[in-house]
DNA sequence: ATGAAAGCGCTAACAC
DNA sequence: GTGTTAGCGCTTTCAT
């Protein structure tokens, strides 16, 4: 395999010429640079990985840690892989997988080998071991997921916040004004998760502004969970006329479970749910729901631990607007 | 960050030997290996791996190939791209992800920068473009799934010749004489793809072994496919008790597409399906089927290429025996 | 606008 | 059983 000395030679160069026409650091006359680039060309030359990482401390890859066990959201998990994938390459960057089980030793593993440039952790929880030694590494890392406390690091995550107002606002304005709420399981909201409680907040602060009535439910993943919760709804708020569900994983019982109480979806009950796109319409009837970006966070994610390579930006956090997608659940009363 | 030489001097003994206790290349007395290992471990140490990859031309890193945008069998590719992070890690490497778009380019690429020390490819067509790309590079290759021509190249995939006999073969024990098979959509048996011929070969020898006749559709992914299937397979047998479906993503629907028909599923008509376990069990009913086992795939594709690193082993293929779990579409009625 | 030369941190042949 | 030394192929000062 030829290497950048052959490259030099062939175009009558030194070989640090070569390193800087392709590194574009120092100006090169045309000619110079087509020669290079001619020999480049004929001899197939590609910089050898290890050399480059070795004289200038950087490797190009990123690190991606990745929840690959979650039976729970496999495709947006996958949907947000390939965005990374595919963002880094446009960065000229590559990917290594990590995964979740290699915790904290994987995470010092690979920076202090000096593996990757920077890392991307998927899955975060409010309370994350692998926080603190994230801010010990001096690779720049961000999150998907906002912790409890960011401090110091990056993080990107859905405006979950924002996808609660956002949801009573859609309902509110469609006229409902009992709105029921069924959330993730209880534990959920007992090890204090941020997103749910985010979500919480935003639904109470716009029900308030609408003159809402909501309640709130947490819901087991199970027919038995729903049914519970639903039953808890209706004992609160017996005239509630639509739902937000956030347990997405309800949702193909959910129809089932309303009629057993003689409602109808949407007619008697409208539905708004939060969950990824490809969830929204595979049950039968489309879910009106505030996806999960995970393209866009995947994107994001990127961008800006890339701009933190110098380490000259600092960290930030990065809430994405949610977007709300009106389908079958949600229809219009008044349009009738 | 310490580098050998601070170990080396720490420990009292020349880099080299700091090198060889961490290799195990040479034998090395207890007392200076403890010395060593100490020193290690105080300053947390970890080889720079642009450093060793320049000297030793190891990166120990495998490339792995992956289907991303897949709309399809989402889950089973994660759980093979678990499996291959999983076995790599037990064999101290690493798995950087490189996406289909990539194509040929992507395997040169990562190949001649000596980014990877081996490939592993999903989702290979029968007459794949990577392949003579793949031949021509030194860099190890495994495929998954079996192409036309594997000449020089490894691969792995499930014996689907035996899977077609082993389906027809259950069947047959359960005294079913007449059976249909759902294939693939026509596109997939028009491009000649490997694994969806070999499945047709094992049915169509086991169904002459066991007496069995055997009528075969190919089958569109929606509804109106599978209707026009089925009807197909209804004419030429009127009379046939047993199904076995390729085309896992008309199971959903093809317990009431039997029931226009005024068959019941699976009194009327027992099924076979080839597919994913947790597609099996995710429709109402838990179909028997063969699986599609991602996770010894994946095991088997880096155990292999790592066989192969040091180039000594030659190419091989290897076909992984079809499992049947019996669920409850086929029914013994002899017990009833 | 270009070259020469000094590393980057490690491995492995060579020496004893 | 251990040390010495010569690279691995590139980037990046320093020089001109």
């Amino acid at each position: 395999m030829a290497n950048i000395a052959d490259v030099a030679k062939a175009a009558g160069v030194s070989a640090s010429t070569v390193s800087y026409v392709l590194s574009g650091k120092r100006t090169i006359s045309k000619e110079t640079a087509d020669r290079v680039h001619r020999a480049i060309r004929e001899m197939d030359y590609r910089p050898n990985a290890g050399a480059r990482a070795l004289a200038s401390a950087r490797t190009n890859i990123i690190g991606l840690v990745v929840p690959l066990r979650a039976g729970q959201n496999v495709p947006v998990v996958m949907e947000f892989v390939a965005a990374v994938v595919t963002r880094a390459r446009s960065h000229d960057h590559d990917v290594l997988l990590l995964t979740q089980d290699e915790g904290v030793d994987g995470l010092r593993r690979v920076a202090a080998s000096a593996l990757v440039d920077a890392l991307i952790v998927m899955d975060v929880q409010a309370k994350d071991p692998r926080l603190t030694a994230l801010r010990s590494l001096d690779t720049p890392a961000v999150l998907i997921g906002v912790p409890e406390r960011s401090t110091g690091l990056s993080a990107v995550d859905l405006d979950f916040a924002a996808a609660g107002s956002r949801a009573i606002e859609h309902l509110a304005e469609l006229g409902h004004r009992r709105i029921g709420f069924i959330g993730q399981p209880p534990k959920v909201y007992e090890r204090g998760t941020g997103y749910a409680e985010r979500l919480l907040t935003g639904l109470h602060t716009a029900a308030a502004e609408h003159d809402v009535t909501l309640s709130v439910a947490p819901c087991e993943s199970s027919m038995a969970g729903l049914r519970a919760s639903v039953t808890q709804l209706l004992d609160e708020q017996p005239g509630l006329t639509a739902l937000i569900v956030h347990n997405e994983s309800v949702l193909p019982a959910l129809r089932e479970v309303l009629l057993e109480r003689e409602r109808r979806l949407p007619d008697d009950v409208a539905v708004v749910a939060i969950c990824p796109d490809d969830m929204a319409s595979s049950h039968g009837i489309d879910y009106t729901n505030i996806a999960i970006p995970a393209d866009e966070l995947g994107t994001a994610a990127v961008d800006m631990v890339m701009s933190r390579l110098p380490g000259k930006n600092s960290a930030e956090t990065r809430l994405l607007a949610p977007d709300l997608t009106v389908r079958d659940t949600t229809p219009d009363l008044k349009a009738r």
